[in-house]
DNA sequence: GATGTTCGTTTGTTGGACAAGCGAATATTT
DNA sequence: AAATATTCGCTTGTCCAACAAACGAACATC
């Protein structure tokens, strides 16, 4: 008969307001917000509930610090976002087969939307990573990072943000998975020497702007980390593990 | 010569002390945190700092408050995560074209992976959807909920947490998109028969069990969905439009 | 021209305080 | 005895008042 009632608190009705602002364009990126008292004065609250409204847009992406200073009017980045998915993934302790699955979907048209649009510079990024990644395996470091980067710079250069936003999360929860194989005996000459070798193979599909090549390279690349995990006899069923930092 | 320094409120340093204790499984989903009090005590600050500290993690999902009482530990829920990541898109004037091609690529192999796993609840949930559809639609009402909500039954079979967090933000942000599509005169009527007839081929190859026709269908309807659009001459290029709720 | 001083502004932090909602225990009524 | 009312303590949400630290700007000094 009647409907369930849940009382909101103050300090989240002050981070749904500002956000509808900054919704609706009268607040937009780069617009500094009021000062915390003009605002506890606009809301008619103490300025310590109008702060915890602010922390919740803090951490919404939507408002950023600027150096200790005033708060400004953000864009939320994916890179910002991602980190808050990974966290919900790890913790539904997702599989690596869940997430090969989605980055089998992703990763190759990525790579193929990315052939059509490359230009020189980007084209330039993408050796500069392989580069680094030559003089780490050199140097016998760890290239977890700069792969995680060369497939993010792919991302990017597809340009299409929605699909940036989605494969981010996906993207930094191999981290832990890559440092897991190439831990293992069986991997850890080969593999990365195998993953620089199709990097090598996809940007010179970009290069050329030749779709189908940067799709297939891009798939067989991702087959190849399945395989790799496979025949470490790793369990494609199990949790990430969590990565500390 | 010297690393940029940038100090660190306690707030945010109490939200990330809170969060490594979740993370590394001290504090599982279900456990309370201790009162406000008490965190202050152990921390060594104000309540009111560790407060602020609480509302960062009560934003990324991290803890939830049980109805005004305690808060409680959580995993966030890719339901709760994905109107973050809308806003962004919508923030960054994400398009349809985008959406759609994102969708393109995991909207077909989400329905394959849920035809080899859906059992009979699931369909029966999926039947439901549709006879509700069909109510719906022989009343004249918006379709567009059930529609969204549909697919995001199909991810659910499919049952794989990454393609669920993955795909929900896309997915919400084509509720102004339908909306728009089915105002125009030119599809106010097909449109709507068109993907309830859809979805019925897709619920019959999920129902037995046929991967490829699941998929081939699923891509039919996203086809048929843009079709739409360009029909309508509508810009494939321009921002989704801001939802208003 | 570079460095130091002063000062107002704004945020981060603290302390103490109180009302309201909730759970549990206890008292009261029927 | 069962249902209802009262009381009490706990915890959160909110407020008020205050101060330290960092910053920007204007000004003074060397």
């Amino acid at each position: 008969m009647f409907q369930r009632i849940e009382a909101v608190p103050a300090y989240r009705i002050v981070c749904d307001a500002i956000e509808k602002q900054i919704m609706s364009g009268r607040l937009g990126a780069g617009d500094q917000l009021p000062i915390e008292t003009e605002l506890a004065e606009q809301f008619g609250l103490a300025r310590h509930t109008v702060r915890e409204g602010l922390r919740l847009l803090e951490e919404s992406g939507l408002v950023g610090r600027e150096a200790g200073r005033r708060l400004v009017v953000k864009e939320p980045h994916y890179a910002e976002l991602a980190p808050r998915a990974s966290r919900a993934l790890i913790m539904q302790r997702v599989t690596f087969e869940e997430l090969w699955e989605v980055s089998m979907s992703l990763e190759p048209s990525a790579a193929a939307r990315a052939a059509s649009r490359i230009d020189d510079d980007q084209i330039a990024a993408l050796e500069d990573n392989l580069r680094q990644m030559e003089e780490e395996l050199a140097a016998g470091r760890s290239i977890i990072a700069l792969d995680v980067a060369f497939h993010t710079l792919v991302a990017e250069i597809a340009g299409n943000k929605a699909l940036l936003l989605a494969r981010e999360p996906i993207s930094q929860l191999f981290y832990p998975a890559l440092e897991k194989l190439f831990a293992h005996p069986l991997n850890c000459v080969t593999g990365p020497r195998r993953l620089a070798d199709a990097h090598r193979h996809i940007i010179d599909a970009l290069k050329h702007h030749d779709r189908d090549a940067a799709e297939l390279w891009m798939r067989r690349h991702m087959v190849d980390f399945r395989r790799g995990y496979e025949l470490c006899s790793f369990d494609l069923r199990e949790a990430i593990a969590f990565e500390g930092a």
